[in-house]
DNA sequence: GGATAAAGGTTGTCACGGCAACAATTTAAA
DNA sequence: TTTAAATTGTTGCCGTGACAACCTTTATCC
């Protein structure tokens, strides 16, 4: 069932990035900078539980379309950090409107006291197969 | 969140099968044999809600590999009918338990309620994304 | 019966994330 | 100070599902 729904969000996303050139691949990456920019790629990748070299072919299709800057940071050569361009900030309110529109499209069936239960279910969830995979890498 | 979960399962099912010469994708057309055969590739599809040319390809798979046999419908030419071979057969079991070994490790997080509660919010989540996504489709 | 539409499965193409390997740089340890 | 280990990002390869197109068969309609 889990993967119904994250099939479902891929193909909308999708769909409503195709116009702005992009696919869902991108809106993790997208929707985190329109949060909060300056922030690297390991970070990226670590706060999305996405593979490096996922993060890396995003940004680098976002630098592409020209909606994300990277910048060299100065105290790590190795390191860029990550900025929107203007044109990147332009359809911040579109990715966030994309955003709410998956939410409604998930959870309308839902009750708001059902939404609520089920967003902190899924987190607990989420975390728990995260921490749980990493300690299993470590053995 | 929901697609950390799903990406956790993949994984953790792809080091799973392994042994068997399989892969996650395989996984839900097995496990679904395990419960029923004597179904149809569409009817599999639909029943998923995976495209059917994945499928296809998974059912190729798992005929390729000796843990399922096609045997064309005596009624319908076109379509074929899946049953799982001696080979699948023996390893349902392990099938079942690697179900269960994931649902132990997404959920070992949540009290028995909880766990029952994630489950139906669940189900009615992904139910509602396919049928909006179908009737976006239909439009 | 013939024409058209729908159904069942196959194959091509694409973008995606995981895993792995690597290079360059930075940090830690000896 | 030197060496080893860790970090940051890049690229190769793979299997996957979605979308599309296609072929054959079946169903529907006139």
């Amino acid at each position: 069932m889990i993967s119904i729904i994250s099939r479902t969000q891929f193909v909308l996303i999708n769909e409503r990035l195709r116009p702005f050139g992009l696919s869902a691949g991108q809106f993790p990456v997208l929707i985190t900078l329109v949060v909060r920019q300056n922030i690297m790629q390991d970070t990226l990748s670590r706060h999305l539980h996405i593979d490096k070299g996922a993060v890396a072919r995003s940004v680098a299709k976002l630098v592409g379309a020209g909606y994300v800057r990277r910048i060299t940071d100065p105290g790590n050569r190795r390191a860029v950090r990550l900025f929107l361009t203007k044109k990147g900030e332009a359809i911040a309110p579109e990715l966030l409107r994309i955003d709410r529109e998956w939410e409604e499209l998930a959870c309308s069936c839902l009750s708001p006291a059902d939404r609520e239960k089920f967003s902190l279910l899924t987190e607990s969830v989420a975390l728990n197969c995260r921490n749980t995979l990493e300690k299993m890498e470590a053995d």
